[in-house]
DNA sequence: TTGAAAGCGCTAACAC
DNA sequence: GTGTTAGCGCTTTCAA
């Protein structure tokens, strides 16, 4: 027969112990203004004594609010995720806030809509990192903040209120794509997919390519930003332009899939070819992969989501706030000037 | 002004629409046994009118559960936590509850114990998926299982009782290792790393190399297990060892930084050197890559943690379960017999 | 500056 | 089978 549990201590308790009453503690667990020094000494010691931590479920139901906010991430393989939760968490948790993370591609393999699993949950507020499905971000109660660039059905986008921090995807390509251009090369190609980062990229790769007289030259655009999309997008490039000499890869993966549809060309990188990721993921980092990257800050578009959200539940009346942070390069092993 | 948002219906609301009392409610909501169709079928309609959704902490304030389960994870940026955490949800979902997760990394930068915030959240029981410190595992009140090969203080060990669920990273290792013997391999080395799979791995290797009646070469022992530390270690082995043929990594990154220390000694994956990774992660399928890879399994190590989980929630006094799953190698391109 | 008291929305005996 | 009735542990007016 297992042994029953200790009861955890109780607000109750500490009050008694500390010779004074419920309200009192609870002013100074949220660090009240009026709580006189004697007071809030006698409280803590009694906290600690008992080893005392106050219940999330009662106190989310006593005030109505759980203190938890949800983030919604694309793609757990795509590690990208990673800083801008940091970043988001740098913020939140001195503000006594925590973060409810979940990824798209599990929720809808699980045939479940992840932006109810939070309502369901009743978060203060949501964090979207993804491209959520259509329509699912209508009639949300509560306070959103869009993290990176996204893409929303039209009529959707028109109706939602929320703020917007992103890197700015387009500046990003117009980097790499100048990058490869200063370093002499004219055949320069662009591997893309279906997603919100992907349209902004293209357009700054094409703007880039425009404004130095370069034909822009698109692939993969109906398909995905795996590494596998990757590699088939540049195949078709290399298949329609063998010329090229300059690859720019909506992102990291993508890149290392060009990689691979290289060098089953005999092309090395990059004497023969050069290849842009974007990202500044750590599999850019790899030496044995040194991808030059658009480095995106996510971390940073982190933390400035939550300072939004924060700013926003003190003043829910805020004028919509919108952020595009300047991304920058990083040069590594995968670019160079073309061959003379 | 902010307009004031609708008050969420209550279960009393329901109650009321359906014309049934709150208790009734509750137990279709739990989808208890004893309850007329009749009455089911107007409580079910009342909460689908209402677009009624049950509060989690009033929940878990009456019931003194909250159906969480928290999920500690090593390392957000090795992925091998995705397939985890989806064997994990496959059965966890459907029973109605939720996985909460955190990476240890991300914690400790934060600079707080992360079983501590589990315990603070009040969940139900733990899912420790990495190697915690010593000593904070000890004295949880909730069960406790641990998915994959983990490390302990030793006394915390002998303490601790907690359900094990693990791929055999042993055998795993001796399989890879195995595989190269197989091929025709004599001077095989091996990158290892300070972690609990690591200690195991690195035993597997062992193990074949002596069945082998061969010389074990072991690298990394006081290092990580990350990319640069694979790379690291790599370097050791080679300067050490030039004529080694074949690389058993402790994981798949470990195994990336080997590459690019075989490639800037000028020696050809697999023409000169065969390596294999650990983990059969994403980054072994790359075609840039191509890693033979050991699989551990670990969507099914997630599955059965949780079965694990539910078993001992119907029988807390059930007799410690200690799972293995059998590995299995994925044969790709980065191994090849030895040159004649 | 502090205390008393009324819930927050739900569960779980227990009675009918 | 179904309803009644206490709370679960905390927040939050409102008085003192």
């Amino acid at each position: 027969m297992p042994t029953d549990p200790i009861p955890r201590p109780t607000i109750y308790d500490v009050a008694q112990l500390a010779g004074v009453s419920k309200s009192l503690v609870s002013l100074v667990l949220r660090d009240a203004p009026h709580v006189s020094d004697v007071r809030r000494e006698a409280v803590l010691a009694a906290i600690e004594e008992l080893g005392y931590r106050p219940s999330p479920a009662a106190s989310a139901l006593a005030s109505q609010r759980t203190r938890t906010v949800g983030v919604l991430i694309d793609d757990f393989h795509n590690p990208w995720f990673v800083e801008l939760l940091a970043g988001l968490r740098s913020i939140l948790d001195p503000a006594g806030y925590t973060a409810s993370v979940a990824d798209l591609q599990l929720e809808a393999a699980s045939g479940r809509n992840p932006v109810d699993g939070f309502l369901a949950q009743h978060v203060d507020a949501l964090v979207i990192a993804a491209d959520p499905a259509e329509g699912t971000l209508d009639g949300v109660g509560a306070p959103i903040v869009v993290a990176g660039t996204r893409e929303f059905g039209a009529a959707a986008d028109a109706a939602l209120v929320a703020d917007v921090v992103a890197g700015d995807d387009a500046l990003g390509a117009r980097l790499a794509t100048e990058h490869l251009i200063r370093l002499g090369h004219r055949s320069i190609g662009h591997l893309t997919g279906s997603s919100g980062p992907g349209a902004q990229r293209r357009r700054g790769y094409e703007e880039a390519m425009q404004a130095a007289g370069l034909d822009p030259l698109v692939f993969g655009e109906r398909g995905g930003t795996s590494e596998a999309d990757g590699y088939a997008a540049a195949c078709a490039l290399l298949d329609a332009h063998p010329g090229i000499t300059g690859v720019v890869a909506a992102n990291d993966v993508m890149a290392v899939g060009a990689l691979a549809a290289l060098r089953e060309r005999g092309l090395t990188v990059p004497a023969d070819v050069s290849v842009v990721g974007h990202d500044d993921s750590p599999l850019a980092a790899y030496r044995y992969l040194a991808l030059t990257s658009v480095d995106g800050h996510s971390r940073e578009v982190g933390a400035e989501s939550a300072r939004t959200l924060l700013a926003r539940f003190e003043d829910p009346g805020m004028p919509p706030h919108r952020k595009l942070l300047e991304p920058s390069l990083v040069v590594r092993g995968s670019t160079a000037p073309p061959r003379a």
